[in-house]
DNA sequence: ACAGTTTCCGTAACCGGTTACAAGAATTCT
DNA sequence: AGAATTCTTGTAACCGGTTACGGAAACTGT
């Protein structure tokens, strides 16, 4: 439980500081077995490096950038989590991460080494600033015009609707509606795209009366689908393109007598953890958030290290649970 | 821009390192003269010590844990701002801040060296477990059971909802709802029984059946409203225990058909940043998370320092804006 | 006026790492 | 074989603070 120091580890693989160090930080001009025979020690003794020495030994400030794009954001889980990951990722590497809530290009350069930039929409102006002033920065969630030129890692939302559209239509559904978000953003849109390719492909007609918009809040959810009932329009199952308003939907459905997923099928996107606990459990794409953000920080760290990094499209899966169900009757 | 040290300090005021760091630790035996003149040159050069450091020379782990009681927790922005403001207080004062999310005491007592428990409950077994091993901690929000043994934070909820309530009945509404939330929370119990005691002072009845419970979400608030409506319940006004829970109950109102203010007043508690946005603008009870935040923070630093702390009831203030307005007809 | 206290502050070692420098060992070349 | 290189590693200074220790100056008391 004492901590063991660089020194300790030294001594016990009989080298200096000096070259337990250099292994440490993956120097070359250590020779191999002297490497391997520390790395033994390092694990042996359970050595962590101390972020904060390292922090003042190497003179930086190493403080990484979280920039959001409005407070709001804040609030749901899915920035939370992706926050915790990008976290941890970076302290392990002896980083400090500080929110950058209200934009100032400027404030961000001179405290931080790098940022990482969520929620980037089409007209954000964040992307060329950090260019045009040199701050290493990658993003989650991409805006096409940005994606040539900055690295960017982002979830497969084409593919993401598109099976659970697929899913859908293999239980028999025929009409099949979309639960989307604020169009501004280029998840909306590629999710939407989805949809179509899976209704298409099924040969099944798109019906723009089924895309409702639900603001990617519960309520919002709730909402779209109270209108479309009221509406009277017809359809079996819902597709949303998160899991809060595929949440939202359900407490709608069932507030007017529906049962899921006998009556109608639901799914969502996201794979939060209450989609599993929630009753019934719901079917949804899963995007793995936390290794996003370990992706995106690991991006970052080569980037800031001066090397190219290429953008990553991370793959999703579909995880299917109680909420969706065979189309009868 | 060139960050500044602890050796300028020294130079600049015509003394020593040591002298400087006894100045900054408010240690005893500096001559007042030389201190004000340290002072003088900190602030006069910008002077900020690097909290990397700092813990690296008083040697401990210097980390903080912070105790959720579940995931989901992570998921609203009351949370969300608290946790800022907690992060930020730490860290100038040289702490990291870590969230423990399973509760396992050993692991805990190990890796920190204090930590703030927030959303404690009436069965919640943090406190004593904490206590037994000698772990110094303050809660935020209280849990009776407790309130005496160890410090706490926590907002003035009756005279919140006692407030709010009575500037409802000072508009002239007879029949005030409330929404609540889960019944375990402390805080629900104590705005439940500031709702009681505002409609006591007016002589107004108490009829539980305009106690609804919204799960302290949007989207419960919003079917609660919904529930209310459909059971014919008569009421001019509502007084809910969440800002969120205010939102979706004037989302619903609006959705069949009632006009905020005029046929029906509703007001909140928090003081999101989205309620003064929100259209229309929330009248809600604030309380200042930030703040409370940092006296936490404060609270738990002090405690550590081995000082006997005393618990803090924070006031709330209400902020009157477009929600509420006079009872018509 | 002088020894004994106090008060205030400078000195230097140390926290756990990184890194420039130099030197010894091993290789390669002529 | 001796010189020139190339590898590999130890040494020591340094990052920005904290703190134990000791000495000088200012007070005290007699």
């Amino acid at each position: 439980m004492a901590k063991v120091t660089i020194q300790e580890v030294a001594r016990a693989a009989g080298v200096s500081k000096g070259t337990v160090s250099r292994v440490l930080n993956a120097r070359e001009g250590v020779n191999t077995e002297t490497r391997s025979s520390v790395l033994d020690m390092m694990t042996q003794l359970g050595y962590v490096p101390d972020p904060g020495a390292r922090n003042l030994a190497r003179r930086g400030k190493h403080v990484i950038g979280l920039s959001l794009d409005g407070d709001e954001r804040r609030g749901n889980t899915y920035y939370g989590i992706l926050r915790d990951a990008l976290e941890s990722r970076f302290s392990s590497e002896g980083y400090t991460t500080r929110i950058f809530s209200g934009y100032d290009p400027g404030l961000i350069k001179a405290e931080s080494d790098g940022v990482i930039l969520l929620g980037v929409h089409l007209d954000d102006s964040r992307p060329s600033q950090l260019e045009a002033r040199g701050v290493p920065f990658v993003m989650v969630g991409h805006s096409l015009e940005h994606a040539e030129r900055a690295p960017w890692v982002d979830v497969d939302n084409i593919s993401g609707l598109f099976e659970a559209v697929k899913h859908l239509t293999k239980l028999g559904h025929k009409r099949i509606a979309h639960l989307t978000g604020a169009s501004t953003g280029q998840a909306s849109r590629q999710r939407i795209e989805g949809y179509r390719k899976g209704l298409l492909e099924a040969k099944l007609p798109v019906n723009n009366l089924l895309v409702w918009d639900g603001e990617f809040t519960e309520v919002g959810g709730y909402r779209a689908v109270r209108r479309a009932l009221a509406a009277k329009l017809e359809f079996t199952a819902i597709a949303a393109a998160s899991d809060e308003m595929a949440f939202g939907a359900i407490m709608a459905l069932e507030d007017e007598g529906y049962r899921i997923p006998w009556d109608i099928s639901v799914t969502g996107f996201d794979d939060l953890p209450s989609a599993a606990n929630f009753k019934p459990a719901l079917s949804t794409v899963c995007q793995d958030i936390t290794a996003i953000g370990i992706r995106a920080a690991e991006m970052l760290l080569e980037s800031m290290a001066g090397k190219k990094v290429s953008s990553a499209l991370v793959s999703v899966k579909l995880i299917v649970r109680a909420s969706s169900g065979a189309h009868t009757t």
